[in-house]
DNA sequence: CTGTTAGCGCCTTCAA
DNA sequence: TTGAAGGCGCTAACAG
């Protein structure tokens, strides 16, 4: 039964010595006897000593823990990133703490609150899609809680964050198709509260214009990113007068939902209408039938880079001063 | 700036009582004046007094929080897990450590022994596929950090788990099969060190017998689970001199690898060979092809009671002894 | 009803 | 080079 973990006074007492003594001995500290060090040191190993984390974190207002909070681990673009963001953490001994916010504003708020309390170290947040009042975040200011932004980002863009470059990579995903012949493209955007559906946007309007196309606002659907939502822009598209002959849709997901409806209206996949999207998630593999192209976000590396970034911070080898917004650049996957 | 947070000591001293009273006075101890409680709660409530869970984690030697250590986030089936372990967690007021083991057992080894040392409550934790060896997941006995598998559970079944019951899914899927006409059913089952892997086996050869048919071993595959293990067990399932009609895999992922590596030989999916698997994930709902059935698992259920069993545990409801391995019946999804 | 005290495991002065 | 003492924030005897 190793019920009773042993700590650095039992050690002292079996030594006779004291616990300062058998601390600076286990850190190595330069003025402590070199016998006494190794003996205690000895002893240490036998009896399996291991520093007690929960004392240790207590002392130093420090827990060696990061929390994340993001929208949707069934989305395979936020199980990448989690990996990112673990791997870089667990490089630097943090440990990671899970939420879902599953989109909704409310529950993002309590996750804030419940890792507040338990004083994580810091946060790396990927904004649920209808968050648009930030005071809940806001808060962590005060409680000197760094806050790293990923992927969904803030408004203003002043803050703490890494994302990509959606913006070109819209203008990349257009201009293919631009490229194929296509005059007609169509943009699922997704909601306002997000600053990527404007990013979208303008990157779908530059290459556009670049190519002397006229903006024709029937084919911008603003949608809410739900299953129904796509399905009904694109009942709103295939209703037109002159139907879009390309979609851009705001991401794998959308993608896949608006390729179901098409299909459904008879709609021959990438033949009457051709589809690009942004994510590139590992289970476009599996489709036998695949969006053309995909923008490439890197989620894995936005992780890592977030996760980076917020451990600069916590470790105070960097200040929020410091740093500026990373924006990766995208790339189009092309299937 | 809230640098400094309140203290009960605090509070004691700017009401000139005792901190003992004001811990009983947060706490509704029964013995305490009503006045003095009001008077400190309002006080508590005007400086944003919020109790240091490190502190009270470290004076209880418990810290509200379990380890999930798990495969691949990037699979569904697991992603759907977390949510039921979360939210049980949460609900209970503990938070969720997560680790990814990526399916190798070294990596799991570090993890059982970083959320060791972190000196979590206790975890849940769903095996690598090539765990053979259980020594370091037996360590955490001496500990008494209670272990619950689920879903991929280790061989003996005499402890803590949660899982599916695989065998008769398997027989499920096959008598599927045979009622659909198919004599020769082929299997691809996964590694020996998953109990699972046994277990469809088990399953396939007991509904086959139920109806009369010989069992022909060069219809079963052993397979990492890896795409190139598949899809090299597919070309030896499509050189038999008398092909397979129908295959059961692993799982879904198996089953997207194998339909692939089909595609590519000229099958028609379905067709010439129809395609049952297991898992029942979400995005087989965006195939166009998906395969014919898959069985159904329940994730987020098994999530939710390897979670409840856990903190019965350490919450002490319930002792090990009273507890016995869940299995829960799986459902044959038909696409 | 309330205050005093001790202690969780560790680190860090301050003294010796 | 070592020891003694204090304290992190909180809880829980034990006394009044």
């Amino acid at each position: 039964m190793d019920q009773k973990l042993p700590t650095i006074k039992e050690i002292a007492k079996r030594l006779n010595i004291s616990v300062s003594t058998v601390s600076r001995a286990l850190h190595n500290h330069p003025r402590i006897g070199l016998r006494t060090k190794m003996q205690v040191q000895k002893l240490a190993e036998e009896l399996h000593y291991e520093p007690n984390t929960l004392a240790i974190s207590f002392k130093q207002k420090k827990w060696f823990t990061i929390g994340v909070i993001l929208p949707e681990l069934n989305e395979q673009f936020f199980s990448q990133a989690i990996s990112g963001i673990e791997d870089v953490a667990t490089a630097q001994n943090y440990t990671v703490l899970i939420g879902q916010s599953h989109d909704s504003m409310e529950r993002e708020r309590m996750l804030v609150e419940a890792f507040r309390k338990h004083r994580v170290d810091g946060i790396v947040l990927s904004m649920a899609k209808n968050t648009d009042d930030y005071q809940h975040l806001e808060v962590l200011d005060k409680y000197n809680i760094p806050l790293v932004y990923f992927d969904r980002i803030p408004k203003g863009g002043q803050a703490l964050s890494v994302s990509s470059n959606i913006r070109s990579g819209a203008e990349q995903a257009v201009r293919y198709l631009l490229e194929k012949g296509h005059k007609r493209i169509a943009l699922l955007k997704g909601p306002d509260s997000l600053i990527a559906s404007a990013q979208r946007q303008e990157g779908y309007t530059s290459a556009l214009k670049q190519h002397g196309l006229q903006l024709d606002p029937d084919l911008i659907k603003e949608i809410d990113l739900s299953p129904e939502g796509t399905r009904a822009a694109l009942t709103q598209l295939l209703a037109l007068p002159q139907r879009p002959t390309a979609i851009l849709c705001f991401n794998d997901y959308v993608c896949f939902d608006a390729i179901q409806a098409a299909r459904q209206a008879k709609i021959r996949i990438n033949k009457d209408i051709s589809f690009v999207s942004f994510a590139n998630l590992p289970i476009c593999n599996f489709l036998d039938v695949p969006p053309l192209a995909s923008v490439e976000q890197h989620p894995y590396r936005q992780g890592q880079l977030a996760a980076e970034m917020l451990l600069d911070i916590v470790e105070k080898r960097k200040t929020i001063t410091d740093i500026k917004p990373v924006i990766l650049d995208t790339e189009l996957r092309i299937f």
